[in-house]
DNA sequence: TCAACAGTTTAGAATGATTCTAGGGATGAA
DNA sequence: TTCATCCCTAGAATCATTCTAAACTGTTGA
């Protein structure tokens, strides 16, 4: 019941959502909230977010929506996903999945966590532990 | 016989690399090559290159560190690797192979492709095809 | 209710990696 | 040696992202 809060009070599901992440539920935050996670997981850039924000009649600015997606990243709603020197998308989708990468579009999709199977993984190097696995297929026609 | 030309002639195994890419062999390139595969496989960024051509008292423009940098990407003789945004790795290894991040220090280290296993693979999308499969796992201390 | 402080937002400047421009220089086929 | 082609480079330009500093807002507890 924390997911798709299509009850009557459209904001509770978001603002409980920044609350539970230790962010107060201002504004922007909420606006950004929902439009990234009411429906499906989707892959934005910090561009791609602003322009869906101003679509909506929604007025942020570029600095807040960067802000907003480190923040949200950092809390452990989101995740950033490096695929092109120069440009980082965030994800809605924290769960175990990796990507495919589509070159000539420059979009991202998913690849369900069993879907792939990364074994014979060496040890980390003495001291160190693995904060992450990512595994990237570029694809292009 | 290609590999470490510690002949009498240091700069021929050099510069057949770059013939053989359909490269001129140009002061700057011949210096960067040497830099780059004489010795063992190296991750470097265009600003390290610059640093080390600087060094070996090699006056080269940062604009030709990139050009050669890409051209030697695109004809095979080095790969890109992208793990964090806003910085672009070259990797004189163009081996099947993968690597971990040091998230601290930024530095990257090679996993030899049979030590790593990633099977299971779900097919292409419809009418493209996998140029490539990146494994990245991102360590820290 | 509301003062007051901490947390937020923002316009605009600043950064930093990379790319572009355009003019002078080097290379190599003939 | 010639000459067309390919290269190199300083410096300007881009572009995504971050920073600054000042104005604003959410929260809290008197
Ligand atoms: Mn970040
Ligand atoms: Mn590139
Ligand atoms: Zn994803
Ligand atoms: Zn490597």
């Amino acid at each position: 019941m924390t997911e798709n809060p299509s009850h009557n009070r459209p904001y509770s599901g978001v603002i409980a959502r920044l609350k539970g992440a230790g962010l107060r539920p201002t504004r922007q935050r909420i606006a950004l909230a929902k439009l990234l996670f009411e429906g499906e997981n989707r892959h934005v850039t910090a561009e791609d977010l602003h322009g869906e924000a101003r679509a909506a009649g929604v007025s942020v600015s570029l600095a807040t929506i960067y802000n907003s997606l480190h923040q949200f990243t950092d809390a452990g709603l989101m995740r950033e996903v490096v695929v092109e020197a120069g440009r980082s998308y965030f994800d809605t989708n924290t769960g175990d999945h990796h990507h495919f990468f589509h070159e000539d579009t420059g979009s991202l999709e998913d690849i369900p966590g069993d879907q792939i199977n990364v074994s014979e993984l060496p040890a980390a190097p003495a001291g160190k532990s693995v904060q992450r696995v990512d595994v990237i297929v570029r694809v292009s026609a």
